[in-house]
DNA sequence: CTGACTGCAAACCCTTTGCAGACCG
DNA sequence: CGGTCTGCAAAGGGTTTGCAGTCAG
């Protein structure tokens, strides 16, 4: 919709020049992965990529499709959506508020501002669908962690107690 | 630090009032995961839940919080945060922009606005932490999801092809 | 008392990991 | 060719479910 084939071939040719510079290699899987998230409009995830890439690709493996992923997040070339791995969490608080999220520990706090309650939401908006509310998403380093010595600028896995498991290399 | 004696007891109150009128019973540990959420200003999961309630209700099992905090949900005492159950979703476009979200499928489409740009955040959230970027996530009901003659206000799990798993009993 | 609810354990789903063979450069 | 990368299968972590005993109303 909003995605031409220069927007396309654009983040093909950054994917091959970043790609280079990191001196990964360039599989056939890789560039088939890229493709099939640089073309899309929506944000699908693993399993929905693996299923439209099977056709293609018949071999492919589901775990190479989420290697892909965190290798090209990793590359910075393509981000993760909304809470990562974590578990699911719950909210008490039924007022109209917003959130602070630290993209470092997880942590989300609310907060409320009248205004930030009447936003400007572009018309193109309201063709997609019926709005129902509207918030705001801070993302930052809480006081918290700004305290901590670790200097990691966005960490894939905020809270991982066990050992370090991936970074970009 | 925002929240009251007299807001966690107002939240009391009416858990105690949407229960009687839901027709379920009070249970010790439903009143506890309760009072434990409504006492929060974090957004706690249901594992650092247990892990709090433990300790005045030793013989808790995880699968009760889990089974009392659909509960509240569906009675709308809690709401759930961030993308619910789902998988994690990735994003190659990498440009500052905004989330439409619908709230029935779970289809998240992307929009840009230069009003939005520039969010006035207050002065308060500065002193949360230090603010990488902000972002508008507005919720609806997408076109798609309109014209589907199904009427749900707000299913817990969009997407569910097995069968239905639960419901507002 | 009785049905709703809990705790237990096992199932479930999505994601990650170890390993041996395959392929890019 | 060598080291990286893939596919396989199995493990892992968070969440859900079936069942029998327990408790609120």
């Amino acid at each position: 919709m909003s995605l031409s084939k220069q927007d396309i071939a654009r983040r093909l040719s950054h994917f091959h020049a970043v790609a280079k510079a990191a001196g990964i290699k360039l599989t056939h899987q890789r560039l088939e992965i890229f493709r099939e998230i640089a073309s899309s409009i929506e944000h699908p995830s693993a399993e929905i990529l693996f299923n439209a890439l099977k056709l293609r690709l018949p071999t492919l493996s589901l775990d190479t499709v989420y290697r892909s992923l965190w290798l090209l997040n990793d590359l910075g070339l393509i981000m993760t959506l909304g809470a990562r791995r974590e578990s699911l969490r719950f909210d008490a608080n039924l007022e109209h508020h917003h959130h602070f999220v630290c993209t470092r520990c997880g942590r989300i706090r609310d907060f409320t501002s009248p205004q930030l309650t009447d936003l400007p939401i572009p018309d193109a908006v309201k063709e997609l669908g019926h709005i129902d509310s509207t918030h705001v998403e801070v993302r930052g380093i809480c006081t918290t962690c700004s305290k901590d010595p670790v200097e990691d600028s966005a960490p894939r896995n905020p809270k991982q107690p066990k050992g370090e498991k991936r970074s970009r290399s």
